[in-house]
DNA sequence: CGCGTGTACGTTATAACATAACAATGCGGA
DNA sequence: TCCGCATTGTTATGTTATAACGTACACGCG
């Protein structure tokens, strides 16, 4: 079984079997550096951009990465469906519905940088629809809505 | 009445009306240089990267144009609300809903590269509603439906 | 076990996207 | 006219992402 590298931040059971079952499904293999990166992301309280993450795997490593190292992991850990990108703020952030693989929306607070991921089957089928009366087939949806999350509004 | 620059692709007397109309209501100035990118990426069949758009311009006026010129023109046109960034593949198109400003969906066709702009007000209706079930206070959505368009799925 | 094949990883370089800081210009109102 | 301010120009730099190449290592198979 890989074990994260050295430093690696705690990484919970739970995520470390989702990351194995979706590896298995996928015909993936789960190294030690897929797992580093995967934790490093899992530790973190909010999307990180490729190269935050860099900064922080060399802090924990005491060496210097590459960036297509981490770009690499980040490929593989969306392809497995354990990672998803932000594409209006070019950042990463672990896939929240460990239990299926999915479409997601988020919602990104401005204020905090937290960012929710909601799923909503409603949505999915108004955007099919939406897609068909323009004789589109669609391959993939990205929904981002920003604004301002319910504890940032309170303070 | 600004004119654009030399070489600038035609622009049709609607759109310069459009502008004109946008910056009046803003109390924006509408300049030759501002006007020479708008009528570029009008002349466009799809969406242009800043530096795509930059070698467009420094062909059609014979002359070095550093990146941050057309940044500016760009956010320009955009505060303005006469063009619009698509994130997923971070370039820039016109608006195509000249009447009004508003939200908008993209459809965006991996064949062919053509972009739909479509908008719906059921879908914004549906997007409120799934912040506000998460007490989140919606600024903005930025909603991108990637596929096949119905041209391209027919070739 | 030895070997071949394919995936993962490392290294260096560079491409593509975007902004900072500051100077110069030019339009528009008092 | 002159002042003030938005626009533009110039140079430099920061940020995000990929290309091209080689090495190492796991796995399957004879």
């Amino acid at each position: 079984m890989a074990e994260p590298l050295a430093n690696a931040p705690p990484l919970a059971a739970k995520w470390r079997k989702l990351a194995e079952a979706r590896c298995a499904e996928k015909g993936e293999r789960l190294t030690p550096a897929r797992l580093a990166v995967y934790a490093e992301m899992l530790a973190s309280d909010r999307p990180l951009s490729a190269y935050e993450l860099i900064a922080l795997l060399e802090q924990r490593q005491e060496r210097k990465i590459a960036p297509l190292t981490v770009y690499r992991h980040l490929d593989f850990l969306m392809r497995v469906g354990l990672v998803h990108r932000l594409q209006s703020t070019q950042s990463y952030l672990p896939c929240d519905h460990p239990d299926h693989p999915h479409e997601s929306q988020f919602l990104l607070c401005s204020s905090c940088g937290h960012v929710d991921e909601v799923e909503s089957s409603g949505l999915e089928t108004l955007l099919s629809k939406i897609a068909d009366q323009h004789g589109f087939r669609p391959d993939n949806a990205v929904v981002e809505i920003e604004g301002v999350c319910d504890n940032c509004r309170e303070a």
